[in-house]
DNA sequence: TCATTTCATTTGTTATCACAGATCACATGC
DNA sequence: GCATGTGATCTGTGATAACAAATGAAATGA
């Protein structure tokens, strides 16, 4: 049997690229982009990335005061504390619709991941540790079954990436973070005894620690522009 | 003092008309668009066209099955009951939230919006009770502070205008709907009370009861493509 | 010396054209 | 008569050029 081809477009490129560059810290917070530049070490037109900025901005990925600059958007103290807040108010109530539809597979899974995690915590590698992690909580998310929900959660964790990225490169005392391992393994206890309200509330706890954590380690930078 | 002149682009008027059209169901659900057609219509050309429904596929106002096409979504009953889901996660914590900081200023504002809202729906006009209902509820969620919120709720509102639009123009029987004004009334009293806990069941009872509603009268369009 | 004006450059915006994949009707062969 | 191949046409995608607003630096004036 042939395998598929893979019919992309350049727009989708250039918007995967960006975006990723932006997840992974590439770009300074607050830098101003411009089109063509972009376009010309993409090695493309300006059209592609004038369409995947577009959506960006779009997705509050890049942010645009109006009149002709296009910038990533700085950090913030205020701005990261608001994500902190909605991933409260919003993931836990995933997490407990989510833990009805779990199957055996999906805990199997959510174990492998785990093991995936402690691996990269150990060997300090901070992009497998944020990927994985991503992914832990998401294969929950996917069970939760609810599309619009997925893709909430997503702009969400969209958002706080490069808070992620920018305080985790900063302070490089990784083992010391706030025991990722443990909690997940907790909730991995709670989902497998399908407990909804145990895993909603050891999220809430778990974002709210982290958060805390991190709003102890942010230096807030210099605000490049409206905060 | 003089009065600021608007400086919009075309791609922005062509992105608010649209995105009305959408909402205010002026197109059919699942009907295909063209650009060109579109720019036409407009008197543009393609490019701002281009840039707006970028914008608003990525916001999925619009959806495109990545092979040259491009439609307003069709609505399914699945699709709506996934939009009340989240909205009655999201929307009762809004709220929730939102009681600490009500000013007086802001309970005045919503008796004099329940006001209108009542005379609207006295008059039958159906736009007017929209919108001011529409009103009511974002004057309510902007006092919980938070942007991020507000941009996620409002997402959740423009994806249910459709079908709201849909089903009240379908069953002309506006007078007998679930009974918006006796429900806004009880919120507005828990709010004045700053109860946070009553004011979030009542909404979530409210959000809940209206797609219950919806759901009878909701007979299965024609699924134009994919549901 | 400092503020203001002026002007060249940068940069987003729009229009237009060329291209390629998709779609559909029509014709052709079994 | 039905299926398959063929071609015209439609439509999104990408490139390029012209335009206008904004920015910043140099020049000018007090």
């Amino acid at each position: 049997m042939l395998t598929k081809v893979k019919a992309t477009t350049l727009q989708g490129q250039v918007y995967d690229q960006i975006k990723a560059a932006i997840i992974g810290g590439y770009f300074s917070p607050g830098e101003q982009i411009t089109i063509r530049q972009l376009a010309q070490e993409l090695g493309t037109s300006a059209m592609p990335v004038r369409e995947a900025i577009t959506r960006l901005i779009s997705e509050q990925a890049l942010e645009s005061d109006g009149s002709r600059s296009i910038r990533v958007p700085s950090l913030s103290r205020e701005k990261f504390e608001d994500i902190v807040l909605v991933r409260s108010l919003i993931e836990p109530q995933a997490m407990a619709l989510a833990t009805a539809n779990l199957s055996d597979a999906i805990l199997l899974k959510l174990r492998t991941c785990n093991d995936q995690l402690l691996r990269a915590i150990d060997a300090g590698e901070l992009q497998v540790m944020l990927e994985t992690n991503r992914l832990f909580h998401f294969t929950v998310y996917e069970a939760a079954a609810s599309p619009l929900l997925m893709q909430v959660i997503d702009s969400l964790w969209l958002r706080s990436g490069p808070y992620l990225h920018a305080l985790f490169s900063r302070s490089k005392a990784l083992q010391e973070q706030v025991g990722t391992e443990r909690i997940n393994l907790e909730l991995l206890e709670a989902l497998s005894a399908r407990d909804a309200g145990l895993a909603r509330s050891i999220l809430e706890r778990d974002i709210r620690q982290s958060a805390a954590w991190f709003s102890r380690h942010f230096a807030d930078p210099a605000p490049t522009s409206a905060a």
